[in-house]
DNA sequence: TATGAATGAGACTTCATTCAT
DNA sequence: AATGAATGAAGTCTCATTCAT
């Protein structure tokens, strides 16, 4: 049987997969050349060709693969019942993503994405189908909440959202720059802030 | 011996920077070559390489432009006495950079920037400065604000500063890939949240 | 110790070599790659490296058979007992290789095969053999007939049988460029040529 | 004046032709690799892409100044005023250039020219547009010569064309075979052959 | 000062062939 | 006999930088 196994194969992609991740996480994606990851696979250039056509395509596997990393975390906010709860899953969920340590190369690769994303259509495509993905989670919780009352609902989901991922973003950047983030601290400030969007206690609402 | 005046030599310095800007916001600092630097700013090679050693140097001296522009909006907003007055002051600024139409290649820049600092010490100095400055005006402001009561001082100012920063940095990243942010409404969001922060002031609050 | 029938080894041989053709006619034998060649023809690149041993073999192989077809050819003519009549058997049987739309393949591998004869030692040999078979029985012929006084004596036959060659060859490349060749009218110019060669022969010419 | 003067480009130009001439004349276009070409020429990498964009642009260039060469010899056969003097020069001109050994490697490569066109757009135009220049003032001197009654009327001027190029054609393939070809004797048999479309005296005519 | 031709290392990718299975 | 994954040299082309003019 000269065809490899499945799970041989499957060992093989991840191989390179991983060997480009470091490499990109440390040089970058224009930096880092075929070479590199060749190098460090421990493979032959030839070996790598075969399971990806080009560089581009390692850089979209390995944006895929981080969107179904991704797609769990937001699945199981999403089935949350009490959409507040649901929130705070989210939040406690990105932010262990944020200072887990060995996710430390996947973060940095993600920034690198975010300004590849400015000029390749791929990577473009790639990234903000991710973003919108926790979005649209945040938005459903966020609406499901001010339908319950739980939160303000003269402020828009949309709003709210984008207001949320633009944090989990801003503190990524700050990680990867190594800033010395207190990420309790800051989920304090964040936990604090959102009191300003909780509707008011049901006993003051009911009173008016 | 200079044969051409200063004002000549600051002229073809900012010409240079303006076509790298352009080139760089349009293709990155990787997929831009010198050729296209030089091609746009009408000059040649050596002229070029007559007013920055090297691709890097020029990279830098954008760098360094932006935190000139910066440092002006943050110097305005440390000296407002009002603290809370200040942040606002430092807020809108940001937020009118954020959708000035003729500071986008400005923006797109500033994102390749921030992952070419994972990497490139120059560039990640510069960076870090910039953000330092700008969170350093509003400890300062917080810390004034708490020590006014006019903010709860259970939170740490660097916490609240890192925080709002990454507020920024995210909405920035969100403009510049052409996301429909309304940040108008996104200020609003950010005003509830910040209510969250504001100590309840008795006069204030009540009056309304 | 063959474990396939001699009869199957024949049909998969052909096999590669029916691709091989194929590849070769569409793309020439450098822009083809063993690769094209193996989808082609079904099997494996072990199994084609099992029946020939490299690229160079294979067009080599191509060579011999089509040497094989025009020895036929050849034979046919040597053997017609009026030397005339031979030539016109050549003339026909060539030039209806020339229009047959199942050699279109051939043809435009043979074309190949003139460049590649310049440097390549292997088809140089075999192209020339080639070449020099239709040669030696066009002479043959023409010797015999200007023993009969058939043809003027005067000419060279070698000189006779290398230009009718050349008019082959290069109608051979009007027809792969699908020029529009009108080989009948093309042959009644050959015809005509001809009859400057043909000896005057009292009988025939006048009874037209 | 750190502008090359249009001479001194136009020897580099040359310069990088003649290497490329001389590489593709031994070892065709496919085996020949753009480091021999550099390594020929003398320059470097760079320089050699500072002038032809491209491998195949280098291989269009000399099919184009192969044109011109053609081209001289056109013109002059078709501005001679008896037609059968005009074939002849250019018959004469023609062969010429099949000797001379200093053509020898233009000869080569045009061989593989011919391969090339077969699926290299550009390559195929070039051939082609090459072939129907001479063809064109073939059959002009042809019909020239048809009205005033020098050749036989009843043939196509297109399939006499088309005929004496595929002569000049086969030749060709033989010379740069390095064939014992006797031109000389060849031409004769052309002669010979072209006292076949010569019309009739006009005394024979007139009887008629 | 200013020019732009020139350099040459290095980028990504292909492909004929081999060999463990 | 047969497979196809793997090799790695070699291919074309780019580009930051220098330097003769």
């Amino acid at each position: 049987m000269p065809k490899i196994s499945q799970a041989k194969r499957d060992a093989r992609q991840q191989q390179i997969l991983d060997a480009a991740l470091a490499c990109f996480s440390e040089n970058g994606f224009h930096q880092t050349g075929m070479a590199d990851i060749v190098r460090r696979s421990g493979l032959s250039h030839g070996a790598v060709y075969l399971y990806f056509q080009s560089k581009d395509d390692l850089i979209e596997a390995l944006a895929v693969d981080r969107h179904h990393q991704e797609a769990l975390l937001n699945e199981a906010a999403r089935h949350v019942d009490d959409p507040l709860e649901g929130l705070h899953v989210l939040a406690r969920g990105y932010a262990r993503w944020l200072t887990d340590p060995s996710s430390d190369q996947v973060r940095r690769v993600g920034v690198n994405g975010w300004a590849e994303a400015l000029r390749n259509e791929r990577v473009r495509t790639s990234v903000i189908e991710g973003v919108d993905a926790a979005r649209a989670v945040i938005m459903l919780l966020v609406e499901r909440a001010q339908s319950q009352r739980l939160i303000a609902g003269n402020l828009g989901a949309d709003a709210i959202a984008r207001t949320l991922v633009a944090l989990f973003q801003g503190f990524l950047l700050q990680v990867v720059w190594r800033q010395p983030v207190d990420v309790e601290a800051a989920l304090a400030v964040v936990d604090s802030m959102l009191g300003g969007v909780v509707a008011p206690s049901p006993r003051k609402k009911r009173e008016r």
